[in-house]
This record gives structure tokens, C-alpha cells and sequence, in this order.
DNA sequence: ACCCACATGTAATGGGTTACATGATTTA
DNA sequence: TAAATCATGTAACCCATTACATGTGGGT
């Protein structure tokens, strides 16, 4: 307790979230839920239902501030980052138990379970998977360099640890 | 349509559960729940709130059966897979698509943000997190060979990523 | 005229989390 | 005899999902 401040704990979407409105200042609601949709990651959906009550919270926890910029009928309301929410997202994205936390892949989940397979079953499903994981996916245009490079590389070293397992399995 | 029967959809922990009880004929909610808290992954906390209502419903769906072995006054539930639920274990096993998906790792998320970290931001929490992926985890002593390699080679695999990334990153 | 992108939100539902509550049996 | 493990379950809460509801503005 060297600090008194209290430093806000934050979900993964709501990291994501802060993340999102840091690099784009003044962001919507609605370019937020897109930026969800766009991104690789199929685990969040990207539904207005999440992000609009989302942002609510954060702007009622003092780590967003908007402003309502309609423009006569048409509405619009920006957000933008309060100092506590920069100091919030600084120890969000630095955070490095959080970072080394396994979390979640249906790849490695069905190989845990890989034993339950007859050679019959698996092999198929290993060699398709291999496959898939091979082609390039491109992504959307809209994406940044660094997303892509990230996407790719992920995609890769899945696929190498897919193959790595495939080759060290215990053959019967 | 040419098979008339429906395979039943799972999520992620219901497939889990499913490939549990599959390994262990007769396991108990309790042993599920152990199962899930054991495993390295703490994207699921092993809840027994989420572990007894999910079998109870896996069990009105028809995918399990259960028979109750309690001695005296010591309850025990006993649970295994019905013929159904092993056909839709199998299916959600050999689910390539689900397979391919990227799912959910707080170590890209970050990565996918990391523009918005100065040097001095980045490169220590880079510098730990490689240290701390590099130490060897090296789990409970329950577990099985092939669940304690596969985590080695995903904490590798995730290592290999973050120093690629460190090595590619745009230096300023 | 019609469709798509932008933009806001809510309602019902599902389901996982933490915390609580209880008790038997085994082990140190 | 005290603590840990086995074993069951519920209650309150949080929050993400799907689906719905509504409307503007620009492009073809």
C-alpha cells in the first residue's frame, strides 16, 4: 500500500475496450462493436447488447467520459479515456500474470482429449485441421499491418504445435 | 438431411464434461469439478456452480445417465455417457471448425494492443512475460503425460510467439 | 425506390462466478 | 481431535448472447 490509489480491475473486454477508444479517440459505441467484429477472434461476438451497456459502466466507474455530438436527428455520442482510465489500461496491458494465463483454445481442448479418439477418428480430424490452419487466411482489408502479422503468426504456431503433436504422439 | 438425427450441439465446457465422464465411467459432479480446477488452464474455475446445474442438463438432454451409489448416509451420484452423448461427444471432438478457431489468449490480446505502450512500456513487460513463459510450469504431479506435455508445448509455443513478435516489432 | 452502413438501444435468456450451506469420511 | 478431502447443492449476481426495435443518411 504504498499507492492509495486503487487501481481498477478490468475484464478482458473491458481492457479491449479501453484499448480500442485509446487509439481512437472519440470513438463510438457502434465503431467499438465493429472493431469486435472485425477482429479475428470469433470469441467475442461483437453485439450491441455487450458493448453499449459496457461503456455505460466504464463511463459510471470514471474511466470514460462522452460527449453527445448528433447531429439533429441522427445521433451520435463520442468516448474518449479519462486520466484514470490511461492508468487504468496502462496496468490492464502491462499486466503480466494476466498475459501469461493460459486462456482458452478449442484446439489444445480437443487434443487434451485426443485419447478418446481411435486412430480411425483422429487422424482424419488432425490432417483437415493441419490443413486449414495452413491456408492463408487474409482477413479483412481493413485490417492493420499489425494485426495481420499477429493473426498470421498465431495461425502458424498453432499449426506448428498441431504438427509437433502429431509427430510426437504415441502411435498404435 | 440425410441423417434424420439431429446432433446436438456443445459448448466448450459441455464437450468437456462430456470427454471427462468419457475417460472416467462413472465419475461424480465432484470429480468434474476437480477435473476442471486441476486442469492448467484457469479459463474455467470449477465452479460447483457450474458444474452440477451443467450435468443435470446434460442429463435432461438425454447425453448422460446417472444412478445414485450413495452408502449410508454419504451421497455419491455416479454419471455416465449414454449412446447419444458419446455420438456427440465424437462429433464435438472431430469439430474442425471449432478446432480452427482462434479462441482467447490474454497474451495477444495484449500483443494486439501493444502500439499503444511507449519503449519503455513495452519492452519490460515483454522482457517478464518471456521470462516467466520460459520457466518450466511444471504442474501438478496428477497429471497425465500427455495433458503435462501438451501444456509444455503450448507455454513454448506461446514463448516462441512473444520472442518472434519482440524480435519482428517495429523498434522506434 | 431500395439497400447498406451508421447509430442507438432494450428484452429475454442462458449460463458461469463467487459465496454460502451442509455433512460424511479419511488422515495426520 | 483437528484438518483436509469427498460430496452435494443453492442463491445472488454479473454479464455476454441472440434477437428485436427504431431511425438517419448516402449511394445506385
Amino acid at each position: 500500500m504504498n499507492r492509495n490509489v486503487k487501481i481498477e480491475t478490468l475484464t478482458e473486454m473491458e481492457g479491449a475496450v479501453l484499448a480500442i477508444i485509446s487509439r481512437e479517440q472519440g470513438a463510438t459505441a457502434y465503431y467499438i462493436k465493429e472493431e469486435f467484429r472485425r477482429s479475428p477472434s470469433d470469441f467475442w461476438s461483437g453485439s450491441a447488447g455487450a458493448v453499449y451497456p459496457l461503456v455505460k459502466r466504464l463511463e459510471a466507474r470514471a474511466l470514460l467520459t462522452s460527449r453527445d455530438e448528433s447531429e439533429g436527428a441522427r445521433p451520435k455520442r463520442l468516448f474518449k479515456l479519462t486520466k484514470t482510465g490511461r492508468e487504468t489500461l496502462l496496468h490492464w496491458l502491462t499486466d503480466v500474470d494476466r498475459a501469461c494465463s493460459l486462456g482458452y483454445d478449442p484446439l489444445r481442448t480437443r487434443l487434451f482429449f485426443s485419447d478418446l479418439l481411435n486412430e480411425e477418428q483422429l487422424e482424419p480430424f488432425l490432417k483437415e485441421t493441419e490443413e486449414r490452419l495452413s491456408m492463408a487466411t487474409p482477413g479483412p482489408a481493413s485490417e492493420s499491418a499489425l494485426v495481420a502479422s499477429l493473426h498470421e503468426a498465431w495461425s502458424n504456431f498453432r499449426r506448428d504445435a498441431l504438427k509437433a503433436f502429431r509427430a510426437r504422439r504415441p502411435k498404435r
